[in-house]
DNA sequence: TTGATTGTGATAGAGAGTTATCACTTGCGT
DNA sequence: ACGCAAGTGATAACTCTCTATCACAATCAA
């Protein structure tokens, strides 16, 4: 049976205090704050049982590692910002996608990817 | 400068003779029918030279190698198969994506990722 | 036709992300 | 408090895609 650890509680505390999907490299330098000793072989690991259990997803990206998000948001996007490389999420979804297809193709899902400039790398570009 | 060689011919006939982006396996499988000895190496070679001068364009998907398509298709978007894994073009795009983005986003470009069972699939489906 | 030089094919190697290994540590039922 | 199973950290190893290497073959100007 499963041990409550302090790195276990860290990684969850990560993702639970953040709105946007984190990789493991971000996961990793945020739970250092709690958990300076923490190794990226542990983030790993506790993301692998995240996912099992349900209680993230991964989100992926074209030539990106992946990233995980909680699981129990509501329908959304995201947005890649090409500056500081950060994911986040846009909420809603209004477009009529399932009828873009040609005929013959049957639509199960889709993803929209937004990619441009964040807040954060706006007002710093702009002195 | 650059020769013309029966293997390069027969990888540029690949893509223009198709209408979905390839990967590298893709076209190797393709190219081979034409010349039936060649290499998966002088595939890579002659993909990279394409792209640098422009002819081609990357189409990249999360956990997939990179795909290819002529460079000079009208602006769209892209289907998988979730059977065969094939990535078909579909036209247009009539989506008002720039606007969706919370205050503060600056959108640039998008992607739009479909994913459902193409024509093939289905019929090979129902008996 | 000759010959420099570019291209090819087979395969080794690079690079990035992720997983496996293993000795040591820690949580927790008893 | 004890003991053992589960977890951790460091790092080796793996996977997958793509690039580099190198001996040999093919192109094309002279």
């Amino acid at each position: 049976m499963p041990r409550r650890t302090e790195q276990r509680d860290a990684i969850r505390d990560v993702f639970e205090d953040t709105d946007r999907p984190l990789n493991a490299q971000e996961v990793l330098e945020s739970a250092q704050e709690s958990v300076p000793g923490i190794g990226i072989a542990t983030v790993y690991r506790n993301i692998k049982a995240l996912v099992d259990e349900g209680w993230i997803v991964p989100v992926n990206l074209p030539n990106e590692p992946s990233r995980y998000e909680l699981a129990d948001l509501a329908h959304h996007h995201h947005f890649q910002c090409t500056t500081c490389q950060r994911v986040f999420d846009v909420p809603g979804c209004t477009h009529g996608l399932a009828s873009s297809a040609p005929d013959g193709f049957e639509v199960e899902h889709h993803e929209v990817m937004l990619y441009g400039t964040c807040p954060d790398c706006t007002s710093e570009a702009t002195p």
